[in-house]
This record gives structure tokens, sequence and C-alpha cells, in this order.
DNA sequence: ACTCATGTCACGGAAAACCGTGATTAATAA
DNA sequence: TTATTAATCACGGTTTTCCGTGACATGAGT
């Protein structure tokens, strides 16, 4: 089992305590290295120029400089480094903050190693990780329109089993014949569905089953 | 940051350096344990049935009982155990077989660590993780239907600019305003799409939409 | 020179989706 | 008890999608 990549890593965090956890933790698991550590953010922009990190684990709440400050800072000038928040408590605000700051990635402290480098190696890849929490966050206050009402309602069974034959790309003659019930039942359930989704057609609904994970 | 959970590690590989390479690695991890390892296929089953893992790491080509064979005589009588498939070699048949013994994760030797912490910790979620050269044989030669055509069929711009509108619940009508052309020429494309992408439907269109990453 | 893909447009008909409105039954919650 | 919901069905009308078929111009590649 060959190393293809090591990942780099720069950790800021004001509790020592924390720190020093974390780059024990990190330490042992070969294919990361830790470069640097800072208990704050002015010394985390001091030494990240030199150090060119793959990634930067951030605290989210210290003082002078914060991570969402540290990373309004660095975003610009290191489009390519990976920003992974952490952080002890999650308030919508802060997270919409981080989002539009730029992070990669959002995780709390309470999460488990095996989430630590989940979010690392997902990050790492190019894609954003948030943690479940902040995920449920996002959908229910970030995006206030459409994607939140789309979050809040409740489908019936009824109505959960109709949105999965549609998309399958069954037409409702299909659906009808195979739930044993007439046409006019199933546009009605389609109907409904579509009301509570908040869509005018299947290309909605289905985008709606796909985002729910209903298929 | 504490551990949630840790997990339970089995190892089966007929050569011994990359049985002890991988025990090294895990070990050095925490959040991993690694319960115990056979050198073949009969010891596996002797043992696993006491130590309970959580995790059977297996490679694919083993003398006597080889890594499908394993995994057919444990999938039964474990049906919660999570099966990682460790191949030097990538034949979509082997692949195949292994995926119908029930496995859930295939990955290749030469694949990095952070790719094999990645696979445990995906497939200990619950999910299945297969390396990316896996996933393209499997799209190429096992699913050898609608979703292989899939994903050879070439979309011109036109076409893609056609699709992310579809995708955006916009109407042929609108569609055609937008791009100043006829509704007769959207639904050129739109019938072309279809032809291309293999299916009969807008729910179809959508689908392969967002499996592609076009919205 | 010829073929092929692309992009444009047209027409007609069948099928399906969309929309509003209302009704009945059964079960459940307030 | 009353109100709400889930699930069922009906009807009529409009709009959109779906399907086949054909045509023309352009440009790139063989």
């Amino acid at each position: 089992m060959e190393v293809n990549k090591e990942i780099k890593i720069f950790i800021v965090d004001d509790h020592k305590m924390f720190l020093d956890g974390i780059t024990v933790i990190l330490n042992n698991i070969s294919g990361l290295i830790i470069l640097g550590v800072a208990e704050n953010g002015k010394e985390a922009l001091k030494l990240i120029p030199n150090l060119k990190p793959d990634i930067l684990i951030t605290d989210i709440d210290m003082p002078i400089i914060d991570g969402i400050e540290l990373t309004n800072q660095l975003r610009l000038s290191y489009p390519n480094l990976k920003i992974l928040a952490v952080s002890s408590h999650n308030n919508s605000t802060t997270i919409s903050k981080a989002i539009k700051a730029g992070i990669n990635g959002y995780i709390l402290k309470n999460t488990g190693k095996v989430e630590l480098l989940k979010a690392i190696n997902t990050i790492f890849n190019g894609e954003n990780y948030f943690t479940k929490e902040v995920k449920q966050l996002i959908n229910d206050s970030i995006f206030n329109n459409k994607e939140a009402k789309k979050n809040k309602v409740k489908l019936s069974d009824r109505e959960k089993e109709v949105l999965y034959l549609i998309a399958h790309e069954k037409s409702t003659k299909e659906i009808a014949e195979k739930l044993y019930v007439s046409i006019n039942t199933v546009e009605t359930h389609r109907k409904n569905l579509m009301r509570k989704v908040g869509t005018k057609n299947m290309v909605g609904l289905v985008k709606y089953a796909i985002q729910q994970g209903l298929i």
C-alpha cells in the first residue's frame, strides 16, 4: 500500500489543549503532515505564506482575528488552500459568514476523529464537507427560499411512493396500474406533491426526490 | 476531539508483507482497532465468528478460499459485516463477482492510504465505496445497458445549454425565448437529447443532468 | 468530394402533464 | 365533537411534451 500524496496541514486554535490533541491525532496518521500550528490568527498569517499547506484547520472563535477573518484574508491570496473550520458551537449566522468567506468545510469539535479524517480527505479532494448538523442549518436558514420550504414539507407515505415512481421515469398511467388506483388519483397525488414541494412540473419533483435521497 | 466509535477491523491477505504493512498503518490510526489478521480464507472463517469485526478487509486473489468465496460464506451469517475488497488488479469479471457476492467496497492495492481510510470510513457508515477505476469498469461492463450509453454520449454545447435550462425547470417556450430560437428548434434539441441520453422523458434528462453535474 | 455533426426550422397528431374544482371515506388530532 | 389529513376518484379544459419525419445551411474531418 503506497502513499500517493501527503496532505500538508496547518492548524490554528487558541485552545492549546485542543491544538495539542489534534496535532497528536493527525501526526499519527501517515499521509498527513502537520507543517505547523498557531495559537492565533495573526501568527497563522505570518507562517502560512512560507509553509504553503494544503489544508488549514482553523477554530472559528478566536480573539483578535477569528477564523472567518482569517479565511477572508487568506482566500484571495491562496485560492487553492482548503480551509476546514472547526467550531464548538453551531449558529447559523456564523456558519453563513464562514461559507461566504469561502471555507471548504465546517465540522464541530464534538465530532469524532473518523469524521475529522473524512472531512480532511473530502476537502483535499476538492469537495466541500459539512457535518450533518451544519448541513441542516444551511438548509434551514441560509437558503431561506424555496429550498427551505422544500425541506419543511411532510409527504405522506403514498405521496412518497408516487414520487419514487415518478423519479423512476414512470408515467401517470404506469403508476396507476402499479398501485391499483385510478389515473385521477395519481394525478391528484402529483398535484399535491407539486404544491407541497413548491414546483410546477415533474422536473422540480425529480430534483427534490434526488435532493432528499428518495431514489 | 472525542472518539465517537472505534472501528473493529479484521484483515485477510496471503501476502505477509502487505498484511504487516496495512496492520501497522491502521494500528497507528486511533479510531481503528485491528482485531486480528489471517493469511488465508480458512483461518479467517475460524476467527471471525468470535471476534465479530465491523469491517473485513480482504484480498481477492488468495489460494484455496479467495476473497469472493470468503464473502459468499460470510455474507449470509453476518449481514452487518462490511467487507472491503483489496485487489492488485481490476478486471471486470472479478469485480462483478465480488459485487454479486455482496462486498461493500473495492479498492486497488496501489491506491494510497488516504483512499484506504476514506474507503473504511465510507463503508463503516453504511455506504459502498469503489475506487475510481472500478467505478469506471462497473459502468463500462456490468451495467451494459442504458447507463453505459448515458456515459458515452457526447452532447453538443447547444444541447448542454438546453439541458441546463430544462433541468432548471424552464419550459420549451421559455427556453426558446431565452435562446432566441423557435420552439421547434428547442424541441428538436430536446428530442436529440433524449435520444442520446437514452430516455423517454424530461425526468430521465434531469436525472442525467444531475448525475453529470451539469446543474 | 463526401460524410457527419451541429444548429436551425416546420408540421401534425397522440399522449401526457397541468390546472381548478369538488366530492367521499376513514382515521386521527385538537 | 369538530377539524384536519390522507387517500381515493371525477371532469373538463389548456398546455406541454412526445414522436416521426423531413429539410436546409454550415463547418470540420476523411
